[in-house]
DNA sequence: CGTATTGGTGAGCGACACTATCCAAATGCC
DNA sequence: GGCATTTGGATAGTGTCGCTCACCAATACG
């Protein structure tokens, strides 16, 4: 398969592929000589996931190559690269520590974990990306007066936990486990935009059937 | 307030404010002569919410003008005008029509709401902008070969539902009428940073709990 | 043999959220 | 009253980012 055929099967650009190309996105496909270079069925499943992290997840170009890159490390265990790459997705801005609504939401982010038992995350607090993701929007929150507590936040913590559950069972029956790495990813990504419209689809329901159309 | 205490109270720049206040995002403050304006608490408040709706929402200039003006329409009824607001939030891209997996996801999605029970959606369907993303989104998955389903996603749905409940129930006991169209919006903005990362957390904590950090 | 296509590269584009600079009118301090 | 300072307002510029275009010599194809 050469350039313009991956291009034509993935809908994406020759322009493009060659953007990813120089990125490092796509590993380059087999040099067979100065103007000629074969591509295979892996550089398509590489290319549709670049894709889905990019439009679908909004993923910035730098990021998505470090992701990648940690999917590809052949010299870490399958758990560690998929913890390295999910651990390498979000992409919040860095708390400003001396603002006060952080220092508190700290705080209050503690408690949850621990209302929660979610005894690894505390642990790991102070490292996860994820854990100051949720740190920074819950500071959001108290800067506009929300009236944010553990007591009030757990249940939907619960209800996340449950999803998580759900994930995981999905990962594990769904996929072979050369593929677990990727898949894990693609979910992570792929899996936002339809909880997020399952969400917002509930509360127009459940709008609806409190307060009537009108 | 003039425009200098309005930016110094909210951590805004005046050149900022000046763009906001050019754009339709905020609206003017009472002009008292050529070179002073007042402005109050609300453009404060509104401020912040600009904010929440651009920074933590990423929500382009331009649809947040458009919430804006649902959220002061005063000819429309309070519910209509939070619909109307929501309804205006998603900003995805118009799904490609001739897309197999656009139909596909299409009639998935319909089944999945028939398995629900969400009777409202399936009839406002076809007008949705919400319904439109998760087809889009359910496209996305379909597109790398995900397996999904209506059976399988029916859980997710109810743990959704269940979270919509409690958001609404929120707005009820802790907004007072005028305020609800307002913190609507900004609940569905600044709440899904939170949701994601205590999901994200759960999934660490659930894999931790399986198969150890290693 | 000649046209078309290949992969590679540097520069340019369009969208977007600001931001820097000016400006004339008005204020505030002495 | 005088004069530097500050005000709101307008215009043009900046930085970032994800592409996209134009062009190149080398090669493939009919």
């Amino acid at each position: 398969m050469r350039l313009a055929d991956l291009s034509k099967r993935s809908g994406v650009s020759t322009a493009t592929i060659k953007y990813y190309l120089r990125e490092g996105l796509l590993p380059p496909g087999r040099q067979i000589n100065a103007t000629t270079a074969e591509y295979d069925d892996g550089h398509l499943r590489r290319l549709r996931l670049v894709r889905a992290l990019i439009q679908v997840g909004k993923v910035p170009v730098a990021t998505a190559r470090e992701v990648l890159g940690h999917v590809d490390d052949e010299s870490l265990g399958r758990t560690i690269r998929l913890g390295a790459a999910l651990w390498a997705l979000p992409q919040d801005p860095e708390p400003d520590e001396a603002d006060p609504a952080v220092a508190a939401a700290r705080v209050e982010v503690d408690r949850l974990l621990e209302l929660l038992g979610w005894e690894t995350s505390r642990e790991l607090a102070p490292l996860s990306p994820v854990h100051r993701s949720l740190v920074v929007a819950v500071a959001g929150l108290r800067r506009l007066d929300y009236p944010w507590d553990a007591e009030l936040m757990a249940p939907y913590g619960e209800l996340m936990m449950e999803a998580a559950r759900r994930d995981l069972d999905f990962l594990e029956t769904h996929a072979q486990d050369s593929e677990k790495v990727e898949m894990a990813v693609a979910s992570a990504v792929l899996f936002q935009p339809v909880l997020r419209a399952l969400h917002r689809l509930a509360q127009e329901e459940e709008s609806a059937r409190r307060y009537g159309i009108e």
